[in-house]
Formats: C-alpha cells, sequence, structure tokens
DNA sequence: TGACAATGACTGACCGGTCAGTCATTATTG
DNA sequence: CAATAATGACTGACCGGTCAGTCATTGTCA
C-alpha cells in the first residue's frame, strides 16, 4: 500500500473512475429485490457504504499528501461522490481527518488488547507479536496511518491525545505485563526493561518509519531486525 | 524549542516587529566604523545576513506548521522583509524547504563524523553519545528538525536521499564500527547488532518522537531510558 | 572631496489559480 | 408526493509568485 508520490506540487491528476458508475447507470434491475449484485438496497445501509468509501478515498489522498495539501474535491471525486455529501457526513475537512484516524485505530486498539500472554513463553509472545507486525503493519496501510500519525499528530493535539490514550499506553503497559511476566519467570535478565516498554517496541516504530523513507532505496529486513533485538533481550538463539 | 501550535486552521496572527528597525531607523551612526552594535556596514554581509534570516524564520514556521501550510507572507513577516525578497535568495518555496534542512544537518554531520572512539571504551563512547543526544537534539531545534524531515520526508524524495546519504548511512556506518570494536573487544555479546545499528539507535529516535507528540502530557526520560538500554548491550550496570 | 551616476537589494501591490465550505436545485425513496 | 439524500456551480478568502518602482550604497569623475 506504501504510497509515495513525487513532490507536493506535482498534481498527477489521479483520477479514478471507482464505483460511481454501479450504482448510476445500472440498467433497471427487473425483479423488485432480486438477485441486484450492487445496490444494497436499504437507504440506510447505502448512507454507511457511502461514508465509509469517503473515509476510504480520505484515507488515501491524506496519506498520500500529508493533511493540509489534501483537497477535498479529490477525495468527493475517488470516493464517488460529490464533494458536498462530505459535509453531509462530516462537519469539516479536520472532522473528517479525525474521524479517519479513529476508525483506523480501533482495529489496530483490538490486536493490542487481545493476545494475552496465555500458555507459552514470553519470548514466544514478543516472536508472535514482532511477525505479526511486520506483516500486518510496516508496509501496509495501517503502517501509512502510523506514519500519519507520527507526520501530523504534533500539529493536532487532539489526535495525539487520541493515539496516547487509546493505543499508545495501551500498548505499553501490555507490553510491561509481558516483560515483568518475563522477568519474574527469569527469561529476561534486564529489570529496568519494565520502566521503559519502549525499548522493546523501538524497532518496530524504526521499521515502520525507514519503509516510509528509505524503503525504496534501501529496503530494510524488519522480521531479521526484530530476531535480532529479541536476542539481544532474552540472550542468544533458541528457536531452531 | 519545540512548538507546538494548536490546529492548523488557527492562525494566530502571530505578527512580530523584529529587526526591521535596527537597520531602518537607526540615527546616522557618529563614527564611520565604529564600534556601531548593529548595522553591519558591508552590503555583502547585510545580504547574507538577510539570507540567513529568512533561514531562520522559515525554519520556525516550517516546523510549526509543516510544508504545505507555512505560508510564505509570514516567513517574510518573522524574517523581518518583505515577501518579494524571499524569492532573491530562493527560487521558490520548495528550494526554500531544502536549503533551510540542508543548512540544518551539517552541523549534525560534523558531530556524527566527528568522535572516533580513541581510548576508552565502547560503552563509554556510547554513553557520551546518548548523553550529548538527550541535551542537543532531543528537546530541541535540532529535534524539530528531525521530526520534520520524518514528517515531510516521503513527500521529498530529494530530502529523504539527502538525509539517508548525508546523516543516516554516516551514522549507521559510524555505529556498525563502535559495535564491531565493542563485539571484538568482548564488550557486546551480541554478534547480530552490527547487522543492525538501527537497533542501537531507535531509542534516540522514540525520544524525539516521543518528546514531539506526547512530550507535554507524558515527559519521557530519555537519558534513563538511553541508560537502561546501553544496560540491555553491555549487561548491568557498571558506572559509579 | 563633493556632486552625480550606476547599481541592485528591497518593497509591496497585484494577479491568477486554488480550494474549503455553501446552498439552490435535482434525484431518489419509502 | 413529501421527505430525505445528493449534487455541483458558486463564492470568497487565501496564497505563491511577479515586477515596476524606490532608495541606500557604491563607484566615478572633475
Amino acid at each position: 500500500m506504501s504510497s509515495s508520490p513525487t513532490t507536493p506540487e506535482s498534481r498527477p491528476a489521479a483520477r479514478r473512475r471507482s464505483a460511481k458508475a454501479a450504482s448510476a447507470k445500472a440498467p433497471r434491475p427487473a425483479l423488485p429485490e432480486a438477485g441486484v449484485p450492487k445496490p444494497p438496497s436499504s437507504r440506510a445501509e447505502r448512507t454507511l457504504e457511502r461514508r465509509q468509501a469517503i473515509i476510504d478515498a480520505a484515507m488515501d489522498e491524506f496519506i498520500a499528501r500529508g493533511y493540509a495539501a489534501t483537497r477535498l474535491d479529490d477525495v468527493a471525486r475517488r470516493a464517488g461522490v460529490a464533494k458536498g455529501t462530505i459535509y453531509l457526513h462530516f462537519k469539516d475537512k479536520e472532522a473528517l481527518f479525525q474521524e479517519l484516524i479513529r476508525t483506523a485505530l480501533v482495529p489496530l486498539i483490538g490486536r493490542l488488547a487481545a493476545p494475552p500472554p496465555s500458555g507459552g513463553s514470553v519470548r514466544a509472545a514478543l516472536e508472535g507479536f514482532a511477525e505479526t507486525f511486520a506483516r500486518e503493519v510496516v508496509s501496509t496501510r495501517r503502517g501509512d496511518i502510523v506514519r500519519l500519525i507520527v507526520a501530523e499528530g504534533a500539529r493536532f493535539p487532539a489526535i495525539a491525545d487520541f493515539y496516547y490514550r487509546e493505543v499508545v499506553s495501551r500498548g505499553l503497559a501490555g507490553m510491561r505485563a509481558l516483560i515483568e511476566l518475563g522477568i519474574s519467570s527469569g527469561e529476561i535478565r534486564q529489570q529496568g526493561l519494565a520502566q521503559f516498554p519502549q525499548i522493546v517496541v523501538a524497532p518496530a516504530l524504526i521499521a515502520v518509519i525507514w519503509q516510509g523513507l528509505f524503503g525504496r532505496h534501501a529496503p530494510l529486513d524488519a522480521i531479521e531486525m526484530f530476531r535480532v533485538h529479541l536476542d539481544l533481550i532474552f540472550g542468544e538463539r533458541r528457536t531452531k
């Protein structure tokens, strides 16, 4: 997914025909409520779908251009919707942006709250986390979102706060619990680590940022880096 | 230095009278070339000074608002200069931005190329690095610059490339050398570390980003974090 | 050295394009 | 056929970039 246009000035006139045609020129379905492919019947359903289309389009545009440089005309076009429609769903550009971030983070939150270190070792848990993160965040849309937050967060205190409360503090708390588990079980030597779970997570963020800035020229083997980092925390090898 | 305005929309109409008065209404210096405080005589000198004033002002504005949202009118006002003057020194907004980044990085480059691990231990060298970094980068203008690059880099391939060539690759190379030194001297266990110097540097970047996004609500004790991280790399305590 | 000319740094009004947000009009639907 | 949803032309502010004109400084010459 990682997108990287040329320069802020160059407007590639990217266009996008998109879904619009689907709901517009459909040649009158014969049967009322038959197996019509696209039109999702219910008015409310359609509304929800449009709202989502707008959010999706906005995500693409905000990721590609940043907040200030994104034009709502483009968002509308990409969503297959008129500009005015955006304002039926969101108060203004900023509200759309915030809602977008909020929405995008929900699944991420779930993923962080979910995996309790049930049976296996702490190292196994962290290996799982690293593997999942490398596969599903670094170099994916989710990574783009993280970068977007890092890039714009300072200008949007509300977003930074939200991100801190909902993701960072929870994520770090979970990580801290895991570390303490590892310390008490003897897997982890370094006591101080519990005080700075950031250290354990650091390479993950590095990987995301690296991918965005230098990925094209100097790709980074995130998985391997994570492995080395875990070796550092738990002591040499172990797997295989 | 770390600045954090409210929202991109809110234009604080910050104004700034600034230096202009100094060179304009100065009441005719009595002695020609005496110890006159402000007026820097030579035309060329003055020009250079103005150029620098523009760069300084631009740095403040770009850091506070990001590239796209920064208005050259504001930069001019802050520099105590007319808008047109900017274009006597820089081709356009983007050229100013790039020059700014370039200029800001020069001292950083020097600092990275400078400290060869002459006498002491590798750990001492890294402790020195961490201390310097915490004091002179995190929470300073330099940190703001790093954040600016992280935020805008993806939209400016030229800047990302420059940053990679001049700072990142050199910095990592130096760090790798240091790590290898530590490995051969037995100070560092983890062999794999030489392959990913990023791991050693990661907490530093984390600290910079953290300070920018969450610093106000949840300050981070960077020094202490660095210490824990070094303990992780070299094994428990040692200092004192 | 003092008067005059040449220079070019600096100014700021102005222009053209852009874009967030509005709203009268049109289409859809229950 | 209301009521609701959607449209897209329009507005007005905003901003990057230009350029004709100003004036302090520097150079020249008698």
